[in-house]
DNA sequence: GATACGTGGAG
DNA sequence: TCTCCAAGTAT
């Protein structure tokens, strides 16, 4: 006799292993709703008392409507990320304004304020019985350790290949407890750290099991760690100014941004040396910061990079093209994340 | 694609 | 104490 399939087992597991949780005896829209809204980036033991309290004091999505923001917020209170309590309550009163029912499809959810590409899945897969996957941190890393997947998961291309093994686990016609499965799989079995391989239901087809070390998925950043590294930049100031140089187009990495000249270089005293020397200051690894010389501020940094992203000492210095300019005028400017943080720490 | 956004639990 | 991060979204 065959084994059996994939999605097969996986219920069946759940059936057997599913914890028993409020919004699991429902399957009406809106509480589904809610409960997804609270459940983003937050705990399942920390959810169930304000689900709980929720819709006991907003019962449908009319009541929520209906309420000030000010008493939504307060049920929300101690539960973090408020910013989703504001846009639940806006987004119910624009279904209460167009109707009053939810939209059934994830694609209709997915324009709803606060409901992103996972939650809309969610719900339309739960309520609705619509047969999309849900790609959460739970069935990314459960999917990403199946396939054994080596590239980054931040990027999108492997994210699309996850969601569809994701939609490969799921059964079609139960598509919301395939989904849920897979995420109780991953909370309680396929977990972070210690994976429980032995009680896993798809262990025998896993290709991270069988490489050994399931713990190295999901891959993110690269594969490799980030290190810290050293370095110095230098604000170049004069009758409101900053210079700023820029890559070259042909540089890979981040071509045509601009940025204070600065270096980069694990604790290399020569490469400091060699920027400061072409500046004319004097520079030296650990002096204080923000040391400031003839209009220029030094500043260390202290900063993560990949290895791969390193870049050879005076790199963005020795851009082709160098020029002035007012802060007010940088904004409009393509400019480095870092950039910004070195003026804000360099002050007006 | 990188970041900010809150809080509390686990190792 | 400290780091990581948990059923993400918006910018």
């Amino acid at each position: 006799m065959a084994p059996k399939p994939a999605p097969a087992r996986l219920l069946a597991w759940y059936r057997a292993h599913r914890r028993d949780l409020p919004w699991r005896s429902t399957r009406e829209p809106y509480a589904i709703w809610v409960s997804e809204v609270m459940l983003q980036q937050t705990r399942v033991e920390t959810v169930i008392p304000y689900y709980e309290r929720f819709l006991e004091r907003f019962p449908g999505v009319e009541q929520l409507a209906a309420a000030d923001e000010e008493e939504v917020l307060a049920a929300w209170s101690g539960l973090g990320y408020y910013r989703r309590a504001r846009q639940l309550h806006r987004a119910a009163r624009e279904v209460v304004a167009s109707g009053g029912d939810l939209p059934i499809t994830a694609a209709g959810l997915r324009r709803l304020p606060g409901i992103g590409e996972y939650t809309a899945a969610a719900i339309a897969s739960i309520a609705f019985g619509e047969a999309v996957p849900t790609l959460d941190g739970n069935v990314l890393r459960l999917t990403s350790r199946l396939t054994a997947e080596a590239g980054d998961v931040r990027r999108a291309a492997v994210r699309r290949g996850l969601a569809e093994v994701a939609a490969g686990l799921l059964d079609p016609v139960r598509p919301g407890e395939s989904n849920q499965a897979m995420m109780e799989l991953g909370a309680t079995v396929c977990r972070p750290r210690a994976p429980r391989c032995l009680a896993c239901p798809l262990g025998e087809g896993c290709r991270a099991l069988a490489g050994g070390d399931p713990e190295r998925f999901p891959v993110a950043g690269g594969g490799r760690p980030t290190e810290k590294v050293f370095g110095v930049a230098a604000v170049v100031e004069t009758e409101g100014r900053v210079l700023l140089a820029r890559r070259s187009a042909a540089e890979a990495f981040l071509p045509g941004i601009w940025e204070v000249p600065w270096v980069v270089e694990s604790r290399s005293p020569a490469a400091a040396a060699a920027l400061a020397g072409r500046y004319g200051g004097e520079w030296r690894l650990g002096e204080p910061l923000g040391k400031v010389r003839h209009g220029i501020t030094w500043r260390d940094l202290e900063i993560e990079v990949r290895p791969a992203h390193r870049r050879s000492p005076g790199g963005v210095a020795e851009g082709p093209e160098m020029g002035w300019f007012a802060r007010s005028e940088m904004e409009s400017l393509p400019t480095s994340s870092l950039l910004g943080k070195i003026l804000r720490l360099t002050g007006a």
